[in-house]
DNA sequence: GCGAACCTACCGGGCGGTCGGTAGACTACT
DNA sequence: AGTAGTCTACCGACCGCCCGGTAGGTTCGC
């Protein structure tokens, strides 16, 4: 039955070439076992008959548990710097640089959350060496949000907002996507996307600011002092 | 040493009563190291160490690790309950209600997280009938706060927005607190729940309102359209 | 016949949990 | 006052299980 799947396995993959698909497969399985019952109470056996393998034979490609945390945290943040952080690096406005740090972040994690979300729930697990670096290139990012911020204010967009509380929290919401959001459920993935966007901006920004530059419709109402 | 210390304990508490106390100490103690090492990698052994008791001991007061666990989780919720809930409940303006929800329970997490940090973090380690018991509480939380949103709404105080989104993401910013936040750093703590509670408030609120009603300063700047 | 890709069988160890005890405080009876 | 019984609050030793990890094959395509 094992030897069944794995054959089966082999085929759906399209019967490639070896040794990198295997392994990239083995990752993604670890990373969505981790992601659903966490990495302590993932055996490695889980993750091996999760990929039609005894023990032994994930041992062929895997160094331990920890190497195997490690490595899909480190994918984790490879794409976090490929697909929102170098992205928005190279977009000169702050306001729309932020939006796209959010939208770009929230879109990764309503696609796949496992890598994403192993990467801030289990850094514990991590050997410290690693932890170490995992936790400066969060750092890292979390400062590039920081430091959006800071640029919005010297802009006059942002008042009497701390840029590191206001980078946290806008991080919380975020990474709290992958805790709520279903791809089956009622809202659309964009949506959501939008959304979480939209209120982002928009608890940063002063009021009397268009939050969605660009955007036509939903100019509803116009800033007003309506208050009692 | 074992009864060195616990005789310690015991004077340090004030030699006071005994059984309540003593469980209580467990709790508090076990809540901690679950916080700081998560569920699964916490032993029994771990615990009962440090309350100063062997493994057997400790087993005088408990009847299992995941009834513990449970205890606790239940504890938060019955703090989230006391502490956030009821209070807000109470408050009939919806924007005020928000606000105090936000500031309430973020207050909680700066205060001591750990229980309230367990509650979100540690659900699968839980029986499935327990498990069942605390997620039912926490969606009625998050409802309770999208029917908040959904009240402001009615108001015209927020457009467009998807009051469970919403509240998903106001949750996610205030849970995130226990992630980032040390006592004992740069920002004292009531300075956090007040900038969290005003990025809360703008994120869900239409420019042009007035974000923190009935607090005087901070009236720093009008709203005003400055843009570009 | 040789290496890549696995397997079976096993190891030491730590886990959650239990068992049978027991020191000592506190009654209860004589 | 003495002592027998009882109960609370623990402890040392142990159990079975499963964990991460490994040694030493075996199969199979080239």
């Amino acid at each position: 039955m094992t030897a069944l799947d794995n054959a089966a396995l082999r085929a759906a993959t399209g019967a490639a070439n070896g040794e990198q698909d295997r392994r990239a497969e083995i990752y993604r399985s670890a990373a969505r076992i981790f992601h659903r019952k966490g990495y302590h109470a993932t055996s490695i056996n889980d993750i091996a008959a999760a990929v039609g393998l005894t023990k032994a034979g994930l041992y062929y490609y895997i160094k331990g548990k920890q190497d195997l945390l490690f490595a899909i945290m480190g994918f984790a943040m490879d794409q976090l710097d490929e697909q929102v952080i170098e992205p928005a690096r190279r977009v000169e406005d702050p306001q729309t640089r932020l939006e796209t740090i959010v939208a770009r972040h929230a879109r990764l994690i309503t696609q796949d959350s496992s890598a994403l979300t192993i990467l801030v729930n289990e850094l514990e697990g991590l050997l410290p060496d690693d932890r170490a670096d995992i936790i400066g290139r969060q750092r890292d990012y979390v400062d590039f949000i920081a430091d959006t911020l800071a640029a919005l204010r010297d802009e006059g967009k942002v008042l009497g907002l701390d840029p590191t509380v206001g980078a946290f929290s806008l991080v919380g919401m975020i990474l709290w996507i992958s805790r709520w959001y279903r791809a089956d459920g009622r809202l659309d993935g964009d949506e959501v996307v939008a959304e979480v966007t939209r209120m982002a901006i928009s608890a940063v920004l002063n009021r009397g600011e268009d939050s969605n530059a660009g955007n036509p419709a939903r100019t509803g109402q116009p800033a007003k002092e309506t208050r009692e």
